[in-house]
DNA sequence: ACTGACATATATCAACGTGATATATGTCAG
DNA sequence: CTGACATATATCACGTTGATATATGTCAGT
């Protein structure tokens, strides 16, 4: 999915800046199955204006720089509703945690565990930001999305909790604290 | 994690040509937490071979053109253990397929139910795959590795098919046969 | 009053990876 | 003998990533 789409998926739910997007890639709905970085983010949203599926106006605030809030065009939405309707690529995923994890004989018992339980804090994180999201009265295809991502991050962390003993070779060194 | 610390964890399983690295990325045991693709492969090789942490011997075969098959120096084998060791990236998971059921409402439903039931078959085939490996006497790590793939498989399988009704809305229109 | 850490905000760029394409050998079915 | 498929290596345009630069303003600590 290219970065214009993307950017024209975050406008459909409300106007909002290169900044904003991001955020919503980091923290919004779309956190847990998209990314997208300022270095695509801000290349797209120009090309978009040029193509004419945005319209861009100055927003000057009190307390904070300027920002650029940027509007979908009806051109937009149709580009939009076109780009929904291709086939989609097949998922990625990468983890460099679970790479790790695959070699954990060749780990440092205390690297593996810094690893090993950073990444299960960031899961279980990720599952009780989500868990608190109220998705009542949202749109059904944000909700079964949200539904899905919960139930994947909860299988997670319960396979983790289950398994940490498999894995770590429970050591009385002081490698016990994560950092 | 670069192409280059990703090879040498193939070659860490056995010699390999890449031919046959890629296909451990597609069907191996990396396939449900990282890809990589020709474009990446031939150049970390040779970048690889330059720095002395492969070796390389051309293998003629019957019936099929000849290959390259590399091999883990010493040093090879000291440069993946120090990758190992650094701080692994966060995750990254992409999905076109999630990102056009999240909005749902602007599909088609013929369009709709082709993404939902080409990915939920998708997902079962991955699991099915996947539970038919046999990891007993393997490393603990891969065994781990295994084991949270396939709950996340099968979790993802189980969750579309009991809420395949909640997002598409069953019509008796002829957009029934998926293609 | 000053410093450093943090959040907001836009922008750019080298380095890297993706996905498509080219090339070549050989099998197998129709 | 044609087309589809699998094996096998290689390259390249294009787009993305991750780091960096720039700037404004808040807040807590010294």
């Amino acid at each position: 999915m290219d970065a214009k789409t993307l950017c024209m998926g975050v406008l459909m739910l409300g106007d909002a800046s290169g900044y904003e997007i991001k955020k919503q890639f980091e923290e919004g709905p779309f956190a847990h199955f998209h990314a997208a970085g300022f270095g695509s983010i801000y290349p797209a949203l120009n090309q978009l204006l040029a193509e004419g599926r945005v319209t861009c106006t100055t927003e000057i605030q009190e307390g904070r720089p300027s920002k650029k809030v940027y509007s979908l065009t009806e051109a937009g939405r149709e580009a939009f509703a076109r780009s929904l309707h291709r086939e989609p690529a097949p998922d990625t995923y990468r983890s460099e945690s679970v790479f790790m994890m695959f070699f954990a004989d060749q780990l440092d018992a205390a690297h593996l565990a810094r690893v090993y339980d950073g990444y299960l804090e960031a899961y279980r994180a990720h599952a009780e930001r989500m868990a608190s999201w109220d998705v009542d009265g949202r749109a059904k295809g944000r909700q079964f999305v949200h539904g899905l991502g919960l139930a994947i991050y909860q299988t997670t962390v319960e396979f983790m909790e289950a398994n940490r003993g498999t894995l770590l070779t429970e050591s009385r060194e002081p490698a016990q604290a994560a950092e």
